[in-house]
DNA sequence: TCTACATATCGGAAAAAACCGATATAACTT
DNA sequence: AAGTTATATCGGTTTTTTCCGATATGTAGA
């Protein structure tokens, strides 16, 4: 994954307000249902608080997870989605050193 | 300045290069002028190198500048621009604690 | 003042991104 | 199998970004 392509996926207000909200799910999302969080937030309720479309939600997840932001886990006919600490943490410190 | 608008500014392969030159001027740019490097390098050294038109240079500097990673100043004819580094240490700093 | 040169700004063409609605796919339910 | 639900993908419109050429501005020198 190219460098301008990473900052590319954070360069959107809703993007960087996901990631955001990935951090504290039980907080963000707490109509989550008894499955717990441990597999992340599925799609259905990321795109009711960020108020777009469906599809424009799915599109978005899709950026970060080629960013390497977030991963993905299909369980039955939902789609969980969490942050993938230790690639922000790769990141945060790689720009650290080269920017 | 918003967060959204600093990635934005990171989202370019030539503003990218631009700043990764700026880290060693005298390594990037041997033709500078005896004048030296205190004040960082003129606009038409950034324009040869990158291969882009003046004008896209001069946009691109401007988009850096608004972000806060990079300072000019005016010498006479010239316009030299030079790393912010503190800038840069406090934006790498905050997405490591943000992100 | 006239000319030359460095940089900034303006206007625009082409490409990419931000969305959307419609449709496809995949899994569950009856 | 047929209907329902969650997500992905496709096609399109509008906005933004990328880059250019032309022009304006600002500074220095003859």
């Amino acid at each position: 994954m190219d460098q301008v392509e990473i900052f590319k996926a954070l360069s959107n207000k809703s993007r960087l307000q996901i990631l955001e909200w990935l951090k504290d799910p039980e907080a963000s999302f707490p109509e989550q249902k008894p499955n717990g969080y441990e597999h992340g937030v599925c799609v259905g309720q990321i795109q009711v608080k960020a108020g777009l479309t469906q599809s424009t939600i799915s599109e978005y997840l899709s950026v970060l997870l080629r960013a390497g932001f977030v991963e993905a886990t299909r369980m039955g006919q939902w789609t969980y989605y969490k942050r993938n600490e230790q690639a922000i943490k790769n990141f945060t410190e790689a720009i650290k050193t080269d920017l």
